[in-house]
DNA sequence: CTGAAAGCGCTTACAG
DNA sequence: CTGAAAGCGCTTACAG
């Protein structure tokens, strides 16, 4: 096949009867050119079928037109609105999204650096909290001084721009619904210790706990990490305990999703003997036997209104002083795994 | 905070002793240089720290670096195995990914054509067998010749490179199963029509049933979409009628998840009065109430193989006479979901 | 408002 | 095996 070449700016120029200056700028910066001359470059911009060289362009304006965004986990079906939510904002401003699965493959910090490095991105959004420092002390950062967004997740010793849910009143939603169906015997699944959210949420519970009065058993706050098989670890734990909470509260629908399965197995049914409380609201907990009482949090929002940060400080050249924490409200939502005790 | 001017080839030149051309040699093809000047270069670009500016090397090498993955829909957990394969593959030969959704946000044809014309990308994968004629025969795609291969879908009419998961084997074996289980009134709940899995899905779950004896009645092959609520609508119709079918084989996981939810709510339950396989094992599908019987499709694997087959075409400039399709095994997971009618 | 010219940071035939 | 030089396709101060 014959290869085509692709009409460039010198095309256009000599189509137009301007210079490639004059192209250039009625392109990317109308305003800048008188009307007469903005036409005839569209018009023979549009007869060549010219599209803009890129990497040309990147190069000669030191940028790169993308943006790394670093996900934990591509496989969990929580992110997938999130994702949504940021592509759509930045690819509307032209930027493209360079995705890596920090738990993944080769990317190991070595080769997150090496995107970094390779000046592929003009800023990053981190969805992940645990960064590790030499990420953000390379030089592509801190020398560079990249600009760095976090969502959802964001860094404990670190002063960065970031989105989150409210995960604290998400904890405070959950406790008070259980207390209000009746339950003064209260667990609580966590997430990975080192996480974040799990830390957030463990905590805000306990508090929310001891506001309402209700005791906190720390033998039943359970150990946990986010996956189904977690969840099903503490139904086996439950089972044997004697003394039983009545109502459990998981980090995510995940957790409970293994907590209910695996009870079930053993013919414990859901919410009769258990009240379960789940956290997300991903796709299947309506659709989960029993329908799963669960937190949503404003996924697709969330990811619009961290690309729009990121987008801010790219525009800017950074942050400067301001460095915005963004929380957005989260809601209960009630179905069928929780009742009275 | 203070701009450091990233060190470029010719400051490792300068520390090297040597021209940009031996550093250029030296770096991407080290066999050509002398072993001294070859270590000198290596030891001058760990001294200053130099990384390459791939903005430059995409320029003059006319490439890109980058391939766009083209997703139906990010916010299905069924990819998320697919992209991880992808990825991996991609990213350990040094290419980045561009992910667009093509069902979301601002990406349609248009979206998709800029992300091509602009030449961002070496090659194209494609999970999605929809793509409009005018994207395949755009300028971008045709004259350029550049490389593109499908994953889990394919073009129907067209002749492309394509990676695919045995689906007449996967049809079979569900049927099989519910046919030794002693069923034999037999219904099927499809993906959208215009889908090629859809297609060959049910045509293969038509001759199954035929070539086991089983009767095919058109009345119990029911529309679908891959979502929770066409299962969920099917169930309500199933429930209405007066000649039912004592099994259903879903096209998707998600399909039968809705069909089950929604027949348990009007305490219907699975598999006792109805058995119902699904398709993808999902990672929900094995602690869903009741666990569901599936068919497993080796995601992470198709994933691979359709990023090597994609970057063969890329190294070789195309594919030339031999479209490959390669169909990979599928198998049947038994679970809890069927029983004998 | 427009153009001539320099230059972004590489790579690669070409010559030696 | 190595270097001088051209050039990939743009953008942008500068001058007019």
């Amino acid at each position: 096949m014959e290869q085509e070449a692709a009409p460039k700016i010198t095309d256009v120029a000599r189509v137009a009867g301007v210079s490639t200056a004059t192209v250039s700028r009625a392109l990317s910066k109308p305003e800048t050119v008188a009307k007469q001359t903005r036409e005839a470059v569209l018009a023979a911009a549009a007869e060549t079928g010219y599209r803009i060289n890129l990497a040309a362009r990147n190069l000669r304006r030191r940028s790169t037109g993308a943006i790394v965004l670093l996900v934990p986990n591509l496989g969990n079906p929580f992110f997938s609105q999130i994702l949504a939510g940021i592509e759509s904002t930045l690819s509307s401003r032209g930027l493209s999204t360079l995705m890596v699965d920090t738990k993944h493959s080769g990317s190991g910090d070595e080769f997150i650096l090496d995107y970094l490095h390779h000046s592929r991105a003009d800023g990053i959004i981190s969805l992940d909290g645990s960064l590790p420092p030499s990420i953000l002390n390379s030089p592509g950062m801190a020398a560079e001084n990249l600009p760095i967004v976090f969502g959802c997740e964001w860094l404990q010793n670190g002063h960065y721009p970031s989105v989150r849910a409210n995960n604290e009143q998400g904890a405070l939603l959950a406790i008070e619904h259980l207390a209000s169906l009746g339950h003064s015997n209260i667990g609580y699944i966590n997430g990975p210790d080192e996480n974040v959210l799990s830390q957030v949420r463990k905590a805000s519970t306990k508090r929310a706990l001891k506001d309402r009065g209700v005791p906190v058993r720390e033998d039943w706050f359970f150990a946990g990490d986010f996956t189904l098989e977690s969840g099903a670890s503490v139904a086996r734990k439950w089972m044997k305990m004697e003394d039983r909470p009545s109502a459990i509260f998981c980090a995510n629908d995940e957790i409970a999703f293994g907590l209910i399965s695996e009870l079930h197995q053993s013919g414990i049914r859901v919410p009769d003997q258990l009240s379960v409380i789940g956290y997300d609201d991903i796709d299947i907990a309506k659709r989960y036997i029993p329908a799963l009482t669960t937190i949503w949090q404003p996924r697709f929002e969330l990811g619009q209104t961290v690309a729009e940060l990121l987008l801010k400080g790219v525009t800017d050249g950074g942050f400067g002083d301001t460095i915005q924490v963004k929380t957005l409200p989260v809601r209960l939502i009630i179905r069928q795994s929780t009742s009275a005790p």
